[in-house]
DNA sequence: TTAGTCTTGTCCTTTAAAGGTCAAATATAG
DNA sequence: CTATATTTGACCTTTAAAGGACAAGACTAA
């Protein structure tokens, strides 16, 4: 989910990897792996992508968190149900 | 909430901490620690405890899953909104 | 008061994830 | 064809979490 919309960004801005990796002072390829959700993002990165992409940060963050969240529930059998109970909690509070 | 159930069952069981730990093989500290949510519990112990405490594992998994999404999103600005996009997601598959 | 239970803090080791790089292979545009 | 962009896999180092022991203290109940 976060890398598809990363890349929407990007290409929407038309920025190459390179451009992004220099930003980031990191290689292409880990711009490629972010992209690709093979690697995480990290939380600063993020902030400096949605600098670099001009959107708010607080429009990529729930995307990024979702995915976090998607990561550690997948292949889990309750998924659904943790989801659920999970969801009752942070609402109530 | 895993911590709290576990407690539940070991008492409703008449077990002390010690018996536990001796099951599991580990001292009981550890167990105290599970039942105040200061240790996670791995798989393994989860599905010995199911056994011990006669419960399905199948009745803990979604607590204790649920357990480790709420730890992750916890002091999370949009925890709300990323688990809402995390259930979506899982629901649609 | 003593025995048994439980709790808490500190410390340690091992495992796994994060956060990368590099080189080579692939695609794509000109 | 060549240059540029991207992808992929292998590898590496650093950081953080898991998993756990131990000792000391606190809390009962007898």
């Amino acid at each position: 989910m976060l890398g598809e919309k990363l890349r929407e960004l990007r290409e929407a801005k038309g920025l190459v990897q390179r451009q992004v990796a220099a930003d980031l002072q990191v290689d292409t390829a880990y711009i490629s792996k972010m992209e690709h959700n093979e690697k995480p993002v990290s939380r600063n990165h993020l902030k400096k992508l949605s600098k670099l992409y001009s959107v708010a940060e607080n429009d990529l963050l729930p995307i990024w968190l979702a995915d976090k969240v998607l990561q550690l529930v997948e292949n889990e059998k309750f998924s659904v149900e943790a989801l659920e109970m999970a969801l009752n909690k942070v609402k109530q509070k």
